[in-house]
DNA sequence: CCATGTCAAGGTCAC
DNA sequence: GTGACCTTGACATGG
């Protein structure tokens, strides 16, 4: 088992997602944010190796406006030597990388222009892990809207995602999530396109609830040999139903170590970041899971 | 220098 | 049909 968190690290002074306003767009920022954020992508990936955490998203802002019309800077060509100084490391130190574009992308939309806006996206992530070359990372994405029909939106899900190009297919994967789309609707989708199911246990616990030792098992085998991914949350006291914790709960993590089952990788998406990843890391060496 | 409003992109729900 | 909310940090501006 592989732990990791999400994109930010609060402990070591600096961030691998700084981004300016459209306003603001010039070539130079673009360079300087770059620059900035492939250098202290690099110091965090150190750092968690170090600390034994080998799961890592990478944050979409990594270069901002990739995908936007204003972009005018051959990044891929320019970055090429930093972008594949990160893949070494990661393949060296078997870490783990996704990356999760947000509400955004949206494949089953109506809107012809939101599901092109929506394939840029994911071609923009595609192009960041083809110049890292790390072939094996996940982009992890939700389903979409529901557009007042279900089963007809899930079917333009699919439609879209066959004509995508390959080097975003071999790596789209798709998350159950906490209103819409529950993870047998996910398994579904799975069932038709073979495209593997990030298993979220805070969102199924919102939606679906489907046994803990079920989902992961039936997630477990859209992966082939790859270990499950996962993400893990509890919720927040006292705040609105879904609402991410400040801290990990020792307990509730404790019990879902109980009850898990199988070869698993493991996302803490907890506000605070890489200080519960470390505690669960503990957790999980005391409990014998690695 | 600090406080506050704002940020590319969409959808859902309550009213 | 309109506005609040999701969710989040940090950018940017105005005082």
């Amino acid at each position: 088992m592989r732990i990791g968190y999400p994109c930010i690290n609060r402990r070591i002074g600096c961030t691998a997602n700084s981004t300016f306003r459209l306003n603001s767009y010039s070539k130079e920022r673009v360079r300087l944010a770059v620059s900035n954020n492939l250098d202290c992508l690099f110091k965090i990936l150190k750092w968690n190796s170090e600390n034994d955490l080998r799961f890592f998203r990478i944050s979409s802002d990594i270069v901002p406006f990739a995908s936007h019309p204003v972009m005018d800077v051959r990044w891929t060509h320019e970055f090429k030597k930093e972008l594949k100084l990160v893949g070494h490391l990661v393949r060296q130190e078997n870490m783990r990388i996704s990356m999760h574009p947000d509400q955004f992308v949206l494949l089953n939309a109506l809107d012809k222009g939101i599901v092109q806006r929506s394939i840029a996206e994911l071609r923009y992530h595609a192009e960041v892990l083809d110049a890292m070359g790390i072939e094996d990372a996940a982009i992890q994405i939700h389903v979409g809207g529901m557009y007042g029909n279900k089963a007809g939106a899930m079917d333009r899900f699919i439609n879209t995602y066959r004509r995508l190009p390959a080097n975003v297919k071999k790596r789209l994967a798709i998350e159950n999530d906490e209103r819409l789309y529950s993870l047998a609707d996910c398994l579904a989708i799975h069932e038709r396109t073979k495209i593997p199911v990030i298993f979220d246990s805070f969102h199924n616990e919102l939606n679906g609830r489907m046994p803990l030792k079920e989902a992961m098992n039936k997630a477990s085998a859209t992966w082939g040999r790859m270990p499950l991914m996962m993400d893990y949350s509890s919720q927040e006291k006292g705040k609105r139903p879904g609402t991410h914790a400040e801290h990990i709960d020792n307990g509730h993590f404790r019990k879902f170590l109980k009850e898990a089952k199988g070869d698993f990788d493991l996302m803490l998406e907890i506000k605070d970041k890489e200080k519960s990843a470390v505690q669960a890391l503990r957790i999980a060496k005391e409990m014998g899971w690695l």
